[in-house]
RNA sequence: CGGGGCGUAGCGCAGCCUGGUAGCGCACCACAAUGGGGUUGUGGGGGUCGGAAGUUCGAAUCUUCUCGCCCCGACCA
């Protein structure tokens, strides 16, 4: 990296007391108040300088260990033509999420987001034989998404800076060993960027493929909920987080079926107010759009339903849509708020834990009307059950041997084994030992480079400003001159320092404003800055600097060559 | 896409109800004082009040349409 000025008056840097209304994550305000970036637009942000600088320490590290871990940088376009998403079946899968667009020929492209069929293209043309596997192509690039609703600032913008890496392997197992590579280097950067994150396993979502793990770093702001256990290291996204049916029983029944009136009580919380019981004693029926007419989703009252999960029960309909009313009064005989599963002639699924339930209330499939005193194997016969619930803290692992904890996280990197699903579809071969061809497999892995400045943000920060981790800081060391445009002693000692530190091959930040200290302090602790060295008139006389690091919660005095060997 | 809200100077906001010279704070420029935690004073520059149409002698203000943005939800990697 070439380093020209780093003097703060000549830095176009302007930094802000107060921040524009929508900002609402501390990342996003102090992105914004520290003058990182701008917004164009809806999810649109110009990285000014001083976001700049800490965006290309996050490339420089992700390139430095992809390029360790053998993968081949190369750029492909942003823009795309439409008939390779066409042959992937994506050009009409994809959705809106997809910015198309149309060249003065009228022909279809998008903007890219997400590079699978360009890579696939690259690979089908560029390899040929078995003996050029395996291979590992990655970019770091401008991606574009047209999110329904961005926000949170560059956490879920809609142009965005990717790193994405995609493997080609002969097979299955040179699939898995590209997959662990990937893996590998993955902990090697979340490391190196000094962040605190958690590997889980995930949904592969629309990309497809099996296996699948999502990066997390650990913020209570995070869009995500994954569920881990220390005791036996299981660590999952919520949305793929699986409950099991062991050792769930049922007690016997001890009172009789009841249907009473519950005028106006719609939803759990006002029925188990109105009937004074838990909500763990209530059946909650949900009724959704299913492959064949509506069915019936039913969990213990307390339970969330698992989008992710309901939609791959065969039956249901995927994209998972909650029934209109109108169809919910067809299907049941009443208004959404008073269904329930007893003689439902619609298909119905039962959540695992539900069978432990005995004595329950539910919907009376009759308006104003529930039921009380449910009870399986006598009112409603016992059903095999799936898992259709999102788990909560405490629950047991699917191993059992541990129990859950809920943390939130930013998804930062994901990584996929896709297998042959673009390669079969785009016909990407190469001739095997014996000949033949062979579609290639393919792995494909992602860091949100853009992302990842947020989301180090949201872990480190204090009320004055941000804490960079120094390797993603955009200078090491701040110089706090008192006086210096009063002073000659502290104007010539401060430039000294400043060619010294330049030397030496430091990044430092002079400023050298005719500021007050206080406004100094205060930016230089708002941008986050590691090191601050203050050089003062008094200082000078007793041949000292004073130090802080930014975590630090006092700053000292020290000799110059003791306060420099902290940096 | 459904529900709610907001568009007035670069940013944060008041003014609108009850029509009559467009305001405040921050930021910016100048001068002065101050000089180790966002200091103070004085003076200044900057706004077709999102846009269009209408009502009116007169519209930031009332009416209609329109565009943009934000929040909640649905949706989505």
């Amino acid at each position: 990296m070439v380093h020209h000025t780093m003097r703060f008056s000549e830095f176009g840097l302007t930094t802000l007391k107060e921040v524009p209304a929508d900002a609402e994550i501390v990342s996003h305000k102090l992105m914004l108040r520290a003058g990182l970036i701008r917004r164009l637009a809806s999810g649109l942000f110009t990285w000014m300088p001083l976001g700049l600088r800490v965006l290309r320490k996050v490339e420089a590290v992700v390139r430095e260990e992809m390029d360790r871990a053998g993968a081949l940088e190369l750029l492909m376009p942003a823009v795309q033509p439409a008939e390779l998403w066409q042959e992937s079946g994506r050009w009409d899968k994809y959705g809106p999420l997809l910015l198309r667009m149309t060249d003065r020929h009228d022909r279809d492209y998008c903007f890219g987001p997400t590079h699978e069929e360009v890579i696939t293209d690259v690979a089908r043309r560029e390899l040929r034989s078995y003996k050029q596997l395996p291979v590992n192509f990655y970019q770091i690039q401008t991606k574009f998404r047209d999110e329904i609703r961005p926000r949170f600032g560059v956490m879920r913008s809609r142009e965005f800076i990717m790193k994405d890496a995609y493997s080609f392997d002969l097979d299955q197992s040179g699939l898995e060993a590209s997959y662990a590579r990937m893996h590998t280097a993955y902990t090697a950067i979340f490391e190196r960027l000094g962040l605190k994150f958690r590997v889980v396993d995930a949904d592969s979502g629309e990309i497809g493929g099996s296996r699948s793990q999502e990066f997390h770093v650990l913020a209570d702001s995070g869009e995500d909920a994954i569920a881990y256990s220390d005791e036996d290291n299981y660590a999952s996204n919520i949305e793929t987080a699986a409950t099991s049916p062991d050792g769930i029983e049922t007690a016997p029944p001890t009172a009789d079926m009841e249907k009473i009136p519950t005028p106006g009580v719609k939803t759990i919380e006002a029925l188990s107010q109105f009937l004074n019981v838990t909500a763990e004693q209530t059946l909650k029926t949900l009724i959704v759009e299913g492959t064949d007419g509506p069915v019936a989703l039913v969990l213990r009252g307390d339970h969330e339903l698992n989008a992710v999960k309901a939609q791959k029960i065969a039956g249901v309909a995927s994209p998972l849509t909650m029934a209109s009313p109108e169809s919910v009064v067809k299907a049941t005989g009443c208004g959404p708020g008073f269904v329930g599963p007893v003689g439902l002639e619609i298909p119905v699924f039962y959540d695992h834990a539900t069978i432990g339930m005995s004595d329950s209330v539910c919907g009376g499939n009759e308006k104003d009307m529930h039921y009380t005193g449910v009870n399986f194997g006598r009112d409603i016969e016992t059903p095999e059950t799936v898992d259709l619930r999102n788990v909560m803290a405490g629950d047991r692992t699917p191993g059992g041997r541990g129990t859950l904890s809920i943390a939130r996280g930013i998804e930062v990197g994901h990584i996929f084994q896709l297998g042959t699903k673009y390669s079969e579809a785009m016909d990407a071969t190469v001739q095997n030992p014996d000949g033949r061809n062979q579609v290639m497999s393919m792995g494909c892995y992602g860091i949100g480079i853009t992302r990842i400045v947020g989301a180090a943000i949201e872990q480190n920060h204090d009320d004055a400003g941000i804490i960079w981790p120094a390797p993603l800081a955009p200078f090491d060391v701040v110089l706090v001159p008192i006086n210096m445009h009063r002073s000659d002693d502290v104007k010539a000692a401060a430039e000294a320092l400043y060619t010294e530190l330049k030397e030496k091959g430091y990044e430092v930040l002079l400023d050298d404003r005719n500021a007050r200290p206080g406004v100094m302090f205060a930016d230089a602790e708002l941008i986050g800055i590691p090191h601050r060295l203050v050089i003062s008139d008094r200082g000078l006389a007793a041949g000292e600097l004073e130090y802080r690091h930014r975590s630090d919660a006092e700053s000292r005095n020290l000799k110059r060559e003791e306060a420099l060997k902290l940096l």
